[in-house]
DNA sequence: GCCAACGTTGGC
DNA sequence: GCCAACGTTGGC
């Protein structure tokens, strides 16, 4: 019986998602406590997000693009599968219009703010941990804004990170 | 800013 | 349905 799968199941309730700091940072998700996580226009992204984002999932907070990238926190879900607002916005730059309010394509989770990490993770650092080179977002060419993550994985980055509450 | 790796689009 | 062209992501 293979004891490691070779993709991480994606219904475990831990997840890693990416954004810029200059669009949405972890500094800005803690003054608003909570925000909509909308935008995601990748439908392998999207179907991870319908098929296996639950209340209260735990979530790693990682900047992408930074200075350095990296696991700067962590977040939870709050809400899923609400239709992106932004897609049936004309104005927004996340307008699509192949989606309606009676048929929305796009979906986005609330996010809500837990914590800084204590330490953070720079993508690195990450890469160079024999125990965490499975992470979806570590593999070649990934470039997937919201992964599954495993619970294994999530309590090393957790203790790595110091975002453990004991 | 460069560019590799993906994803999407559209002509055929 | 193939695949070339184009657009995007994100590390470096």
């Amino acid at each position: 019986m293979a004891k490691t799968p070779a993709v991480t199941p994606p219904s475990t309730g831990y997840w890693l998602m990416k954004s810029e700091p200059d669009a949405y940072s972890i500094d800005q998700l803690k003054k608003d406590g909570k925000t909509l996580w909308t935008g995601v226009r990748n439908y392998q992204a999207r179907n991870f997000m319908m098929a296996s984002m639950q209340k209260g999932d735990q979530v790693l907070f990682y900047h992408s693009n930074a200075e350095p990238s990296a696991i700067v926190g962590l977040a939870e879900i709050a809400r899923t599968n609400i239709p992106d607002p932004t897609a049936l916005d004309p104005k927004s730059d996340y307008h699509d219009p192949k989606s309606s309010v009676d048929h929305p394509i796009w979906f986005c989770a609330e996010v809500k703010y837990r914590a800084h990490a204590k330490k953070i993770l720079p993508l690195g650092e990450l890469k160079l941990n024999p125990e965490l080179k499975a992470m979806l977002l570590l593999q070649k060419g990934s470039r997937l804004s919201i992964t599954p993550v495993s619970a294994r994985e999530f309590k090393i980055v957790q203790r790595l990170a110091g975002l453990k509450s004991d």
